[in-house]
DNA sequence: TAGTGGTCTAGACCACCGT
DNA sequence: CGGTGGTCTAGACCACTAA
C-alpha cells in the first residue's frame, strides 16, 4: 500500500480525523473476504505474510486481525491459522439463538420444520428495514423449531428476493445444517450481527395453534435485523418464544 | 515483581497451563481496584508509571489495561488518563437497563419509587444463587420504575444483608442517582457484569395492579444475578417489564 | 521440526488534553 | 508546553499444532 502515515491520513481530513493504518490493513482484509479471496472455513494468510504484503509490519497486521476476529469475522487458531468464520460448526451454531433449557444443559435435539416459503411484495416496514424501494420482492419463510418433539419457535423470515433467487421450501427442506448456514453457502450472503428487540406478546389464535398453546398465552417476541458486510441489512425475523421451560440469555457487561 | 516469565510460569502447570505475563499484570490491577487503592472515578496511575512498579514493558501494561477496559473496570481517556469505571455517569447509567422507547430516543424523564425495604431470611432459590447459607438474612426492595408518569418496569431484589448493612427505605429514598451508584459509593459493592433469563409471563393481580395493566397481560421478565469482583453473585433481581411502548434491547455479534 | 499464532520488549513518534 | 494514551516498528522468544 501506499500512504498509510498517521500524518498523511490526518491530511486527508473528512470525518474521522484520523484512521490509524491497522484500521486501513483491516478495510483490506474485510475486502478480501467481501470478495471471497479466501472462503468460509478456510484460512487465510498467515499474518507474516499479510505484513509483507500491505508493507507494514506484523503488528500491524495483529491488531487488524484482532479486531476481526473480536467481530467473529475470523477465528484464530493457535499453531494452526486464522480461518474465515462459518456457520456451518458446532461452536458458531448457536450464536443467534439465545434460547437455553432451564436446566442449563445444551439445547437438546432440535427439528426444524419449513411451513411456508413464497415470494411476495415486501410490506412497508419490512422494506423500510431492509432499505428496499416499495413494491420490491422478498422472499417469505415461516418455520417451526421443537426441541425434543415439543414445538417452541414460530420464525418469520422476510430476505431482499434479489439476494436470494432460487430459495425454496424445497431448498429448505433439502437442507440439514442451520439456515445461516445455507444462506453462506447457497447464496453467498455472510451474517455477520444482528439486533433484537424483545417484547411480551399474547399469542394470537393461529401462532397459539402452531406452537401448541392456549391462545392468548404470553409469548417471548423477538423482532431482529440481520446484517452483512458493511452493515447493510439483508434479514427481517420476528421468532415467537414459548418460555415454560426455556428462557433467552443475555448478558450485560 | 518477580517470577513471571511465560517458562517459570509453565513450569507451576496447573489448571491453566500457561498465564502471560499481562494476565497476571492485570491480576494485580484489579487487586488494586477491589482493595480501593484507587477509588471509583478517579484516575490510576499512567501507563509508564505502572510499568516501573510492576517491572514490566509498558506494552504489557497496555495490554493488561486494554482488557479491564473492555469488561468496564477501566475507562480510557486519551490524552488524560485512565480511570477506574463506576456507576455514576451519564455513559454507564444505562448499562444495565436494557429497556428502551420504540421510538428510538433515549428513556425520557425516569422516576424511581421505592415500595418496600424489609429484611428477611434468604429464600432457598435466592440463597443458592447468592451463595449464602441457609437461613442467612437478605435484603429485599421492590420497586417501581415509571417514565413519563408511565409505570413501566416492577424490580425485585435481593441483596446479601451482611454486605448491605444500613440499607433501608430511607436511605434509598434520599439518594438521587442510579441504584449501582449508591451501592457502589454507600456499601463499596461495585457490579461488574450481570446475565439475564428472559421469559414472556402473565401478570399476577398483585403485579398488574402495581403496573396499572390488566391481569394476565404478557410481561417480560429478566431473571438477573449480577456479580462484583472475582464473579461473586451480590445481586439477584427480577424484574418485569411492560413491552407495549417499550422494548428490551439485544445485540448479537 | 517447521510453521503458526501468542507474548514481550524497547524505542520512536503521533493525537489529544489541559495549562 | 508537558503528560497522557494511541500507533507503529523490529526483533526475540514461547506455546501450540501437524507432519
Amino acid at each position: 500500500m501506499t500512504d498509510h502515515r498517521p500524518g498523511v491520513e490526518a491530511a486527508r481530513a473528512d470525518t474521522p480525523r484520523f484512521s490509524p493504518l491497522y484500521r486501513q490493513i483491516k478495510g483490506l482484509i474485510t475486502r478480501g473476504l467481501q470478495a471471497g479471496e479466501w472462503k468460509p472455513g478456510e484460512p487465510i494468510p498467515s499474518e507474516t505474510e499479510l505484513a509483507a504484503r500491505f508493507g507494514v509490519s506484523q503488528g500491524t497486521v495483529r491488531k487488524a486481525v484482532d479486531e476481526l476476529a473480536a467481530e467473529n469475522l475470523l477465528v484464530r487458531r493457535q499453531g494452526r491459522g486464522t480461518f474465515v468464520a462459518t456457520h456451518h460448526e458446532e461452536r458458531t451454531q448457536f450464536r443467534f439463538l439465545r434460547l437455553r433449557p432451564d436446566d442449563g444443559g445444551p439445547p437438546g435435539r432440535m427439528e426444524s420444520r419449513i411451513l411456508e416459503c413464497r415470494r411476495l411484495r415486501a410490506p412497508v416496514e419490512i422494506a423500510r428495514a431492509l432499505g428496499l424501494r416499495g413494491g420490491e420482492t422478498v422472499v417469505f419463510i415461516r418455520r417451526l423449531l421443537s426441541f425434543e418433539q415439543r414445538p417452541t419457535v414460530l420464525d418469520d423470515i422476510w430476505l431482499p428476493g434479489a439476494l436470494f433467487r432460487g430459495l425454496s421450501a424445497e431448498r429448505l427442506g433439502a437442507s440439514v445444517g442451520p439456515l445461516y448456514g445455507l444462506f453462506e453457502s447457497e447464496f453467498g450472503v455472510r451474517m455477520i450481527r444482528a439486533a433484537e428487540q424483545l417484547r411480551a406478546v399474547a399469542a394470537d389464535r393461529e401462532v397459539a395453534t402452531l406452537l401448541g398453546v392456549a391462545p392468548g398465552s404470553p409469548l417471548l417476541q423477538a423482532e431482529r435485523v440481520t446484517y452483512t458486510y458493511q452493515d447493510r441489512p439483508v434479514e427481517v425475523r420476528r421468532g415467537r418464544y414459548v418460555t415454560d421451560s426455556f428462557h433467552y440469555r443475555s448478558a450485560l457487561g
